[in-house]
RNA sequence: CGGGGUGUGGCGCAGCCUGGUAGCGCGGCUGCUUUGGGAGCAGUAGGCCGCAGGUUCAAAUCCUGUCACCCCGACCA
């Protein structure tokens, strides 16, 4: 993309609402704009790492056998009132009339609906197990939202639903969900901590919530600092292995790691002074197994070998897939702008041409260009007619993770910088060396 | 929902107390000079002062109502 011709509306100055560093960010680069308290919308640039870290959701859903499929934002009450949580769900459920005056709700989650999909069509042990999962708009109408997307009233979520026949095999669908979350937070460069958890709303007995340590972060953490430490990495993880699923979870729940709902003091002290942390951390995910909650009130049943029918063991598991944008700026900035982890960078690497319409650079970035389409990369090159320190600022706060610097100087010696936002360090090459350098840093992503 | 605050060009703000018909910085556009970390000079465009009503010869300014947004708290992917 030429940023002549894209559409990038950047700030030179902080927007006065924003409070925290990742909102302010996510305005001042161009992402979002607000509409309304808490409903935003995604601009070009926010838009496509928005999609980028969907897509990462997606294909760590269906490396783990997990099905996507699409259900709509608007629900009708009525299966609502099936499960009993039309009346219980509150202020924070937003409640619409159609022009027949039915009562509509905008969809906050989606387990009622999911059941309902599931009984209509699922009636045998022999479907099961199965897991159904959408990314999809919902809406909570908080109270007082808050720090931009992460705190968004109108967000987008993935959320997955498992059907096992028993708790055994509901319990496996749950390990699953939180090895494949694991793998999909350490794609988007974060580390995310699973921390016991409180139920709240959905119900059920186990859950885990998964914290991105930031200091801005909502909810209070207590933790060993040896969780941290803790790598998924490359290993190859047999999803429909149970011990080797529940092995990992095991790995990654057994030292010390809570939020302020579930801290047990007592507990916590028992871990070495050294590595005894409080911080605070970011929400970026929850799974629950719920049991028969809903399949029992919304008879989703199957039938048994032995020929009876009885209720489906259910669990859900969300991540919040706009509020990962937010989530992912607050570990991952510093004071000039953001830096994206190259998993989620909207583009792969800018290109800042010093000294627009001077023949030889002009074709320089032109080739560098073209090359790095050509090599399946996909470049910002920043093509207007500005001076150097205006566009190094715009590649600094838009925080593409790689810049390429031409300019005559070096292109007498005939090199190009290739310069990392992370560390700051450059280093000069030609072309050609720039453009396999880059292949190779992308080479898996 | 309780408490506090703010609405003035695209963004950040001043003006309001003490009414006299809107100003500054950034940004935009034009020209010239400049050009390896947010340039300089000159010119120029752009505002129903959130909305409605009232007081007044006259309202951004005073009064009433209303809407929106922000912050603190209690609640949450």
């Amino acid at each position: 993309m030429r940023l002549t011709r894209y559409f990038l509306p950047v700030l030179k100055e902080n927007p006065a609402e924003a409070q925290i560093v990742s909102h302010r960010l996510m305005l001042r680069a161009g992402m979002i704009k607000q509409q309304a308290a808490g409903i935003y919308s995604w601009l070009p640039l926010g838009f496509k790492v928005l999609k980028r870290i969907e897509q990462i959701v997606h294909e760590e859903q269906q490396r783990a056998g997990h099905i996507p499929l699409l259900m709509p934002t608007l629900q009708p009450a009525d299966l609502w009132r099936e499960s009993g949580r039309y009346d219980d769900y509150g202020q924070e459920m937003l409640r619409i009339r159609d022009r027949q005056d039915r009562e509509m709700l905008y969809g906050p989650t989606n387990e009622e609906m999911i059941t309902d999909i599931f009984r209509s069509h699922v009636s045998s042990y022999k479907d099961l197990p199965l897991t159904l999962y959408h990314i999809q708009w919902k809406f909570r109408d908080e109270m007082r939202p808050r720090f931009g997307v992460m705190r968004g009233r109108e967000f987008l979520m993935k959320d997955g639903y498992n059907f096992d026949i028993d708790k055994a095999a509901a319990l496996h669908a749950y390990n699953r969900h939180m090895v494949s979350y694991l793998r999909t937070y350490e794609r988007m460069g974060l580390t995310a901590i699973p921390m016991r958890a409180d139920s709240g709303p959905i119900g059920g007995d186990d859950t885990h919530e998964f914290l991105v340590l930031a200091a801005t972060g909502e909810s209070e953490v207590f933790y060993d600092a040896a969780v941290t430490e803790l790598k998924l990495g490359d290993r190859a993880v047999d999803y429909e292995n149970r011990a080797e699923v529940a092995e990992v979870c095991r790995e990654f729940t057994t030292l010390y790691a809570r939020t302020d709902e579930t801290h047990k003091p007592e507990l916590f002290d028992q871990i070495p002074a050294e590595r005894r942390r409080v911080g605070r951390g970011i929400e970026v995910g929850q799974i629950f197994y719920f049991g028969t909650k809903y399949s029992d009130p919304m008879g989703a049943n199957v039938v048994t070998p032995d020929g009876s029918r009885v209720p489906v063991h259910m669990g859900s598991h969300g991540i919040g897939v706009s509020r990962l944008l937010g989530a992912i700026i607050e570990a991952s900035h510093d004071e000039r702008g953001i830096i994206w982890p190259e998993g989620v960078t909207p583009f792969h690497a800018g290109i800042v041409n010093l000294k627009q319409g001077d023949a030889g650079t002009d074709a320089a970035c032109e080739g560098l260009y073209a090359a790095l389409k050509a090599a399946g990369l996909d470049p910002l090159y920043d093509d207007r007619d500005e001076r150097a320190g205006a566009k190094f600022a715009t590649m600094d706060l838009i925080g593409l993770p790689w810049r390429l610097t031409v300019g005559p100087r070096g292109l007498a010696k005939g090199v190009v910088e290739l310069t990392s936002r992370r560390s700051g360090e450059s280093e000069e090459l030609t072309a050609e060396a720039a453009v396999a350098r880059l292949r190779e840093i992308y080479a898996d992503r």
